[in-house]
DNA sequence: GCTAATGTTATCGC
DNA sequence: GGCGATAACATTAG
């Protein structure tokens, strides 16, 4: 479930509950206080990168759907929810996500010219923020929440496929312009990303992640754990530049 | 039944 | 203390 624009797609699922008062709510592992939800209006849902954030008056849930986190809007599983919130018009139920509460204000906690999805992305301070980072590899900048806020493993591959850089390219060794190129590719598919993902099409248009060979000259990918977080990278050594 | 997977953080050992 | 490696959490499609 999770990558930015996924919580795009919660967010615009659940907007019949903003300005809705909580009257009810349950967290079945404890993470937060519910009853402090209770009779609380939600001001907003907001997001950033990865993050899901429902606002009260006077605090933030934050949830994260991690790997395997799911969500119901008006129905529920069988199972307790690690959320559940009741409205007069409807339910929401969170599953197997992580919440935590805030009690600050989000701008102090989060720079929005970060995410990816947001209005206010800021290409720029991407590419500073990774200039600034000696060996910093291709493949470790994308999945850097604080850089691409929202990226994941699908949009990282997918991004280094389009734009035909090898993912352990050193990034201070890639052309200022390659670089503004990858950059702006790392927001631009995540919004084709969105759209595919809507449309319950986004499997099929996978150019690189989970695929067997290079669509461009139908030789097999390589498949290895790469950078710090050692996840999947999918990528053709003959169309996949590598610069170091 | 087993495996791997759209993720992150805490803890261990050097 | 800093670093990387490892564990932990948790779900389900294939």
């Amino acid at each position: 479930m999770p990558e930015g624009p996924s919580i795009i797609i919660l967010k615009e699922a659940v907007k019949e509950f903003k300005g809705q008062t909580v009257i009810d709510a349950t967290c079945n592992n404890g993470a937060i206080d519910a009853g402090r939800l209770i009779n609380q209006p939600i001001t907003d849902f907001k997001s950033w990168g990865k993050h899901f954030l429902i606002c009260f008056p006077e605090f933030t849930i934050r949830v994260h759907m991690m790997m395997f986190g799911s969500y119901r809007v008006n129905s529920h599983r069988d199972k307790p929810a690690r959320l559940h919130l009741q409205f007069e018009n409807g339910e929401l139920n969170f599953y197997a996500a992580q919440l935590l509460m805030i009690n600050e204000p989000l701008d102090d906690l989060y720079d929005w010219e970060t995410d990816v999805m947001s209005g206010l992305w800021d290409s720029y301070k991407a590419i500073e923020k990774m200039k600034a980072e000696p060996d910093l590899l291709a493949c470790d900048a994308l999945m850097n929440q604080q850089m691409f806020s929202g990226v994941g493993n699908i949009i990282k591959n997918e991004v280094l496929f389009n734009t035909h850089i090898h993912p352990l390219s050193k990034v201070n060794a890639i052309p200022p312009k390659k670089l503004k190129e990858m950059t702006n590719e790392a927001r631009r598919y995540s919004f084709d990303f969105l759209k595919w993902k809507k449309a319950g099409v986004l499997k099929r248009h996978w150019l690189a992640y989970n695929k067997k060979e290079c669509p461009r000259n139908h030789v097999p990918f390589m498949v290895k754990d790469t950078g710090k977080s050692q996840r999947k990278s999918f990528y053709c050594e003959l169309c996949q530049t590598l610069y170091r």
